[in-house]
DNA sequence: CTTTGATTTGAACGTGTGTTCAGATAAATC
DNA sequence: GATTTATCTGAACACACGTTCAAATCAAAG
């Protein structure tokens, strides 16, 4: 039995996943061929196959992997009392982890019509989990009086889609830092919630 | 000379160009086919080569009308005095527009990358075309004292992603009809954009 | 140093790609 | 009804695709 630790496996499994995911993110999985995985690796294409089965599982699971790693980061966020304080947690929260990982997330909204139906409704879900958790701060601030909100589910859909647009944008070394962006948006969504 | 009014050509032209449009919206440009186009037209692969020179060339200018009718609808709306006037005006002239056509929006700017780069050079240049205009009226209104806004640049991208997410959820036939959207929108922006 | 088995190669499989083009088709003009 | 010509077909081109697999490679275990 050879080579059970620090085998070449360790290595070339990271670097199929890093290498899909850059060249899905940058030109689309139908446009990326296996070939080109396979190149940016440094491997054969028929290599790629001793780390996944298939291009659409290659996909799923690099997708898979930001919604887990999302909902546990969320997860790991301490939690707020008061509605106001947890909306701005939330929207610092969604804002820094989203600017991080840019790839990840572009792939995670682009490349959903490229999923298997199956898989499709498990990311799907993952989604949803993770808009309802704003949606419940919504709702509980209106049961409170603290949110004037008409539709807290279309206001969650709106101010999501506001915050996830700093990613067409937001580069780390542009005119403003992540903090201060962070700060610019709290703004906002504090307004747009309030009376 | 033969046929040259109400040929053939004035129903299959538009034909393939509604046939991309749908195809590329639900799958993705990279991953149609020129025969699968072809078929939804019914018509063979070699056919669609009377009315586009490639591929790319129908993308783009499925992707340039769109933008152009886009330019050309917002130069036709009254001009508003007052700023908060203009602004809700642009509000519910971008939610109202971009409802109605869902698909070219989906795709212009879902396939921005698979253009050719003098391609996305145009399409971008529209795009900023478009935007500016937001820009302008909130700047404008920053300088009649009117809105509480520390970066218009910002501020611009944040609504526009705001208003164009509706097309992520918003159904023709859905809980809300159009007017009511727009109304829950032009709340928020108001409130966003006040002090 | 030999054995062992995980890892990779390189070629092959069948299928599909965008595009071209000679020839068939058919509708409007004369 | 003959002519003209825009339109379309159907086959072909060269190439790329995802995937498979026997054979080669090579690092660790004995």
């Amino acid at each position: 039995m050879a080579r059970t630790q620090g085998s070449h496996s360790d290595i070339t499994g990271p670097r199929v996943r890093e290498a899909a995911l850059s060249l899905f993110a940058r030109h689309g999985y139908a446009a990326v061929s296996m070939r080109q995985i396979a190149a940016a690796v440094g491997v054969q294409a028929g290599a790629l196959y001793n780390y996944t089965p298939d291009k659409q599982t290659l996909l799923y699971e690099l997708m898979k992997a930001h919604m887990d790693e999302l909902l546990a980061a969320r997860a790991a966020e301490p939690a707020q009392g008061d509605p106001m304080a947890a909306l701005e947690a939330f929207t610092r929260f969604h804002i820094r982890f989203h600017a991080r990982r840019p790839e990840a997330v572009f792939i995670s909204y682009m490349e959903l019509r490229n999923l298997s139906p199956e898989n499709f409704a498990v990311i799907e879900g993952l989604r949803k989990t993770y808009e309802t958790q704003l949606q419940d701060i919504l709702q509980r601030g209106v049961r409170e009086g603290s949110f004037a909100v008409t539709d807290a589910r279309i206001i969650s859909m709106a101010l999501i889609a506001m915050l996830t647009g700093v990613n067409t944008w937001f580069r780390e070394k542009g005119r403003l830092s992540l903090p201060e962006v962070e700060e610019i948006y709290c703004d906002m969504v504090r307004k747009a919630v309030s009376a």
